[in-house]
DNA sequence: GAGTGGTCTAGACCACAAT
DNA sequence: TTGTGGTCTAGACCACTCC
């Protein structure tokens, strides 16, 4: 049988079909869908259509699947909220304001205890560390305190951090593999509250990230905002 | 030609050579790949086998397809941090502790002008509203403070919150379609201060999270969490 | 062994873009 | 008109689960 010129493509309709039953209810969490064979009979296709519309569920976790086995529902997962944090250049570019940045350290150290703890080498290992204060509309918004791992970024001292922020330049130099994160309210120490122009009396919001690259740490960030003028926003 | 039995899948080793030389930067950002038809002929296979492996990688934003035109290597990745931010109940259980909750209100009431407006919809309207403090092993962590459209979850109020949240609940009966939300670090007000025995000197993480489910506003929620004993944490 | 999903083929027709 | 992706078929063999 030829494919019918269609408004929307038969997998799609398969889809669409699959996720109305268990909306409505048809199949409940756990239970088991019909087979594949079942499908292609039902819609009258060939079983590699359904297989890519029940493929292409399983990949948006709306279904398991189990060789041999079954396809089943997966369980509701939509408990959690997904905050998308962007680079502080980015946002406020993409707010239309000037973004401005001042370079208050940008040195070569080696590791304490501490810091050779959390990157997972051996004391006295090499680091970059930068402290960087961004601006928006030369109102201060972020202080970003970073370490970084210079196996993976050994030209990092030499960037001009006023044309490219840290960020782009370690995306470029480092492809992501994880990242560890949270999110903190805290009041900020005096020198961060001097560099936001704040006194230390007003909380700061606090993200605090680590990233895995080559299967090491490849930078720890700690980034400062007022809390009194700076909130993560976004939308899904 | 009979698919041989082999370690992976011919799709996936496709995927891979693609993600390596990209990686190697063979082709660059917004640089054409070769034609399905080319890496069918590359690779000794069918046209479906190179399509599957480019479909996926195009939804993992790691090509764009244009149909007539070519597919092309994506713009780098996002800068930005995803956060997950899991439903309080979930992340106690997950942690192992205890998870107990304590209904302050549940009431109908007509929106506000204030609310009307966030919710769009007439003064007038009716909606929910609940006020619930979370405990973990006893110790009040989040107060949620939530309004709920009353034509999305008609039976809001007679629902058990001790048993099941009202995140729970919600998410069985209003599938969700979309998600604002933002996070700030601020003073509490008083009452919020008292639900969470703190003083109202002691700063609060708060989410504010707006979800729309059938083209309406679903539900507004605030959940004030103490700062000094809670934070968003998680990894990808 | 029967039933399930996992993968792959060698074609086909279509819609769209570039020329 | 040519080349690209978008979709679909009617089979096939395989690995796995369950009985």
């Amino acid at each position: 049988m030829i494919a019918p010129p269609s408004a929307t493509p038969v997998f799609q309709t398969i889809k669409d079909f699959l996720l109305r039953e268990i909306q409505a209810g048809t199949w409940k969490e756990g239970d088991a869908i019909p087979s594949e064979a079942a499908l292609a009979q039902q819609f009258n296709v060939s079983r590699m259509t359904v297989n890519r519309a029940v493929r292409e569920l399983t990949s948006e976790q709306i279904l398991n699947r189990i060789q041999g086995s079954g396809t089943y529902v997966a369980q509701q997962k939509y408990q959690a909220t997904l905050v998308a944090i962007k680079s502080i250049a980015d946002e406020i570019r993409s707010r239309g304001h000037a973004h401005r940045s001042e370079l208050h350290e940008l040195i070569e150290v080696e590791a304490s205890e501490s810091l050779a703890q959390q990157f997972q080498v051996e004391p006295g290992y090499r680091l970059f560390h930068s402290v960087i204060v961004h601006f928006e509309n030369e109102i201060a918004i972020q202080v970003e305190d970073r370490w970084v791992n210079s196996a993976l970024a050994q030209d990092y001292l030499s960037q001009d951090f006023a044309s490219i922020t840290p960020n782009e330049y370690l995306v470029a130099v480092a492809p992501l593999q994880g990242v560890d994160y949270s999110i903190e309210a805290v009041m900020p120490p005096k020198h961060i509250a001097d560099m936001l122009h704040i006194s230390n009396k007003e909380v700061c919001l606090v993200l605090h990230r680590k990233t895995r690259s080559q299967n090491q740490i490849a930078t720890i960030v700690t980034m400062w905002h007022p809390g009194a003028r700076y909130q993560f926003t976004g939308s899904f």
